[in-house]
DNA sequence: TACATATATTCTTATTTTTGAATATATTAA
DNA sequence: TTAATATATTCAAAAATAAGAATATATGTA
């Protein structure tokens, strides 16, 4: 398992509108650079700035076909982390019935302030 | 479906080493600003200003039973994520056979420099 | 009422993250 | 060899995040 600090590492990563849109693209398949620019809205070095970060935390990697960098995912949680985040949650988890400290069970019912 | 914006919001505010050691404790159960304390070695104010910032985002809340605040998680995704970060994977992803782009090709195999 | 307990807020500072601009490198083609 | 293309790097500035200290608030108890 990933240790607390990998964990952070990683969803730290990802946690930016233009890594989760590369990932999402990844996971379709291989990309190169100036594929991202079709559809980031941001310049070329930016984007290879990006393409490095996730590369340097292991969750692409790349290679050279000519002077073309192809982009692929390795980090095997990445789809399904991506997967998750796609669901569709309807409801809120069961809020718990009393306070495990004083077992008054105030909750649920009315929360002051 | 979570936008693109609110996957972010939710990444960014869970990517934190204390705010993970406190999501873990709450899918066990309620917990009390003081219980945190005992496994955190940080200080209260601190731990409260974690804690809000997760009620802030929707992840969590509270009810208060006398002087006491008791957290509960309330986003549904968190269980499942948590349950996730702890699952093991012992390869990385298939590595892509050819270049979408020239069809080359030519990985697998070396990649220069 | 006065005090103790549980928790939150505010403010400041330090650190990290992000972006943009400019430039550099490598590969291919002419 | 020169030029063009594809991509990366460096640096500086801006913005966001994090932590600590001090203090405030609310509740319960003597």
């Amino acid at each position: 398992m990933l240790s607390l600090g990998q964990k952070v590492e990683l969803l730290k990563v990802i946690s930016h509108p233009v890594r989760i849109k590369i990932l999402e693209e990844l996971v379709k398949g291989v990309k190169c650079v100036s594929d991202f620019e079709e559809f980031l809205e941001i310049r070329q070095p930016n984007i290879s700035q990006h393409l490095t970060l996730l590369r340097h935390f292991g969750v692409v990697d790349y290679y050279m076909d000519g002077r073309l960098r192809c982009y692929f995912l390795v980090h095997p949680l990445i789809p399904d982390l991506l997967e998750l985040l796609r669901k569709d949650y309807y409801e809120s988890l069961p809020r718990p019935a009393c306070c495990p400290v004083t077992k008054k069970g105030v909750y649920p019912g009315e929360r002051k302030r």
